[in-house]
DNA sequence: AATGCGGGGCG
DNA sequence: CGCCCAGCATT
């Protein structure tokens, strides 16, 4: 009797208890490499629960690639408005032009040409030509990382282990069934090897697990914690005719780039306006402060209103345009900008 | 090799 | 409240 490989046991777990989710097909044979595509766009940082429905109003909006690098990047950004990390949308926009143009809209297989568009790196390709083609790539991820960790009981911090972890999981690739078996390691990653609570008596890679249980397994894998500051920021909701705010276009690099949002100052580098002239305009602070937290800092927000706005008092370098409170739904507009003006609305309402 | 880049959900 | 997530590009 021939001993069970890793592979074969999450294939066979896959075929059974895989998620059902809208970018998937029924057979690897049958995936939609432009769903597949845009998934991996929307899957970078982000987790599936949270994509779901911006993946359905995504590809019913732009449902084939053609349509998609026909579209304006603004169209782009604001059905991507909340999801996050926003250079994302535009790299996506950027590569569905690319493939329409120099490969006649047909999403290519090959590694170097994946990870020449951009957007695309080493995983978003690997997991493309796995997903999609059903063609044996490494793919790692954040979840191939952490069960492969734990099979391993690697006792070093991720950041140096990464390497190491690249040669375990590429033993492990099998040669059919690609598709199938990256995608069941990630449902195990996601489902029962999850990053705080490990169901290890559901797991189909128990047997080769030497953390097989979840006192243990929650510390892999190893990780360096990293201090968080604090930043404050004033945000100016500059109100015409009681029923238009004022919004301007973000620069395009950075923090919410391309972005609509409003205008600010004293917690990023780059200046809307200058100081002063924010300052001086006549409005009145909203007593409650709240805190809104980034990856890599936490902000402390502020809100100012002045009513009654006449435009000429504030010129700038970026484009300027008023928007009615009834029109807010369709711009490009950051979620944290979008709490700012739940806030408003109330105020203005009372 | 390290850092910037969103947002939501969960323990 | 802290941690984490189907990473990439830039420095």
């Amino acid at each position: 009797m021939s001993k069970i490989i890793l592979s074969d046991a999450v294939i066979n777990w896959y075929e059974k208890n895989h998620r059902k989710l809208p970018w998937r097909s029924a057979t690897a044979e049958h995936y939609n490499p432009y769903y597949v595509l845009v998934s991996e766009f929307m899957l970078q940082q982000t987790v599936v629960k949270t994509v779901i429905p911006y993946f359905n109003k995504f590809v019913s909006k732009f449902y084939n690639i053609f349509i998609l690098a026909d579209a304006d990047l603004d169209e782009v950004l604001s059905v991507w408005s909340g999801l996050g990390y926003y250079r994302r949308a535009k790299n996506l926009h950027e590569t569905s032009k690319i493939i329409c143009k120099k490969y006649n809209g047909i999403i290519p297989k090959g590694y170097d040409d994946l990870t020449s568009l951009p957007g695309i790196g080493d995983y978003t390709a690997s997991a493309i030509m796995s997903i999609a083609f059903n063609y044996p790539s490494n793919v790692v991820d954040g979840n191939i990382e952490r069960i492969f960790s734990r099979i391993n009981k690697i006792d070093i911090p991720i950041n140096k282990a990464k390497k190491k972890i690249r040669l375990i999981a590429k033993k492990h690739v099998p040669k059919s069934k690609v598709s199938f078996y990256v995608q069941g390691l990630m449902d195990i990653g996601a489902t029962i090897c999850k990053p705080k609570i490990s169901k290890c008596f559901e797991c189909p890679l128990e047997n080769f697990c030497r953390v097989s249980n979840r006192d243990e397994s929650i510390n892999y894998p190893i990780k360096e914690k990293k201090i968080i500051k604090i930043r404050k920021g004033i945000f100016y909701c500059l109100i015409k005719n009681n029923n238009s705010i004022m919004l301007i276009k973000n620069r395009n690099k950075g923090l919410f780039a391309n972005m609509d949002v409003l205008p600010s100052f004293g917690w990023e580098k780059e200046k809307y306006f200058e100081d002063e002239k924010l300052k001086n305009l006549e409005g009145y602070n909203l007593p409650n402060k709240f805190y809104y937290a980034f990856t890599h800092f936490k902000l402390e927000v502020s809100i100012v209103i002045c009513k009654n706005f006449s435009k000429n008092e504030l010129t700038g370098i970026n484009k300027i345009e008023f928007v009615k409170f009834v029109d807010l739904e369709k711009k490009a507009i950051p979620s944290l900008i979008k709490k700012i003006l739940d806030e408003v609305k109330k105020c203005i309402l009372i």
